[in-house]
DNA sequence: GCGCGAATTATTCGAGCGTATAATAAGCGT
DNA sequence: ACGCTTATTATACGCTCGAATAATTCGCGC
């Protein structure tokens, strides 16, 4: 009776490997399709190691969801940051949250995935609030440090009104974009998010989209 | 060997009450939970008779999807025709989309298992997109409509990307509303949506807001 | 009120699910 | 090079799934 040969991975390759076999599952073919063994087929090992690493399945997937939600928030902060000015960092953030990679089927199909099982189960409505309130706030921040440098002066209610509003019209555009990919020239989204946004905050046309200050 | 009494019912009605029964179970326990007995228990009848009115689970599933779908529009519609102005017609579109019964976690949860299965299943896509465009469609009418009343010259390619701009905002304050309902008040949420679709459109404050002319 | 078509139930089937447990091979410390 | 630990495989179990088929009961036309 002769056994597979195997390799011995680290705990942290292992568990890198099986939530992203996961999420490629789930992406591919939605939740159903993501049974354990699909997924250990998929990350190359047999599907008992799973439970090797994780508790069940259930405790993989909210691992996974957890790092789908860092990896949009992530990518969206790490463009900002390398702006030089307050305006240049919001017209970044903006600016990624509707272009690949996220603005992506497959980001979407798992972003999606995810949000329909927040109503089944109590933890994963406790990941995604987690990270929409993490998210929210990070918008808050780069809004008010950019009416700061443009010496405007806003209420925190104020503030807050915009970055609810802002948030919004991001996330719908990052909807529409994905969903209705082929309806949409790669730029065209950009331009029309810095545009909305320009208006939504009130600014003079150009205020936000010129290139350069 | 008692069998279970059972009462004849019309095509239409017992159609409408397996669908019904679908949506109820993928709400409360997602697509995962809408199993064929599920379903059928929940309706009242047994498993078997889903094979007598549809094809199979599947075809039942694209049913209820297309249900889900043309309740939110028609809401909205609905909503919109009962104005007197083309302002006041918009005006009451926008607040349909972020008021019960369209802001509901039960249809949020609806919505998000069906978009997460169009990247699985072509079918499903397809009743996406067929939605997506009439609902785009209602809101550029409704726009159009109101930039003649207020005698705004708009050309139609401005009029699309209002259109875009305003039906993401329109859908990211929806999931928002939506998704973290105990963070709004019910009609914080259609005022700032008011707002903003004014802000988006370059209007002046309070000309849509304002509840008469 | 009877018979006949068809709506509905009951039962069965094979496949696939998540999990549990025992056997085994890998690779490190020595 | 050996032995020990344990990561990994292999196999089995009990359940539930969607679908197919056979049996039955309803209710309308006559």
């Amino acid at each position: 009776m002769n056994r597979r040969t195997y390799h011995r991975a680290s705990e942290a390759e292992r568990r890198e490997d099986l939530i992203a076999a996961t999420l490629d599952c789930i992406a591919e073919s939605g939740i159903q399709g993501a049974t354990v063994r699909q997924i250990a087929t998929r990350a190359g090992v047999t599907g008992g190691l799973i439970r090797h690493y994780f508790t069940g399945k259930d405790q993989m997937l909210q691992a996974a969801y957890r790092k789908v939600m860092a990896g949009m928030t992530e990518t969206a902060v790490a463009a900002a940051i390398e702006g030089e000015t307050a305006r240049s960092r919001l017209r970044r953030f903006i600016v990624a949250n509707v272009t690949p990679p996220v603005t992506d089927p497959r980001t979407l199909s798992l972003w999606a995935a995810f949000i329909s099982h927040t109503q089944a189960d109590q933890s994963f409505a406790a990941i995604h609030r987690e990270n929409y309130l993490s998210f929210l706030e990070a918008l808050e921040t780069l809004l008010s440090a950019f009416f700061v440098e443009e010496k405007r002066a806003l209420s925190p209610a104020q503030c807050r009104t915009y970055a609810i509003g802002v948030n919004a019209l991001v996330d719908g555009l990052w909807l529409e974009g994905t969903l209705a990919a082929d309806t949409f020239a790669e730029h065209e989204l950009a331009e029309n998010a810095l545009i909305s946004v320009e208006a939504l905050l009130r600014l003079h046309p150009g205020e936000l989209t010129a290139e350069q200050q």
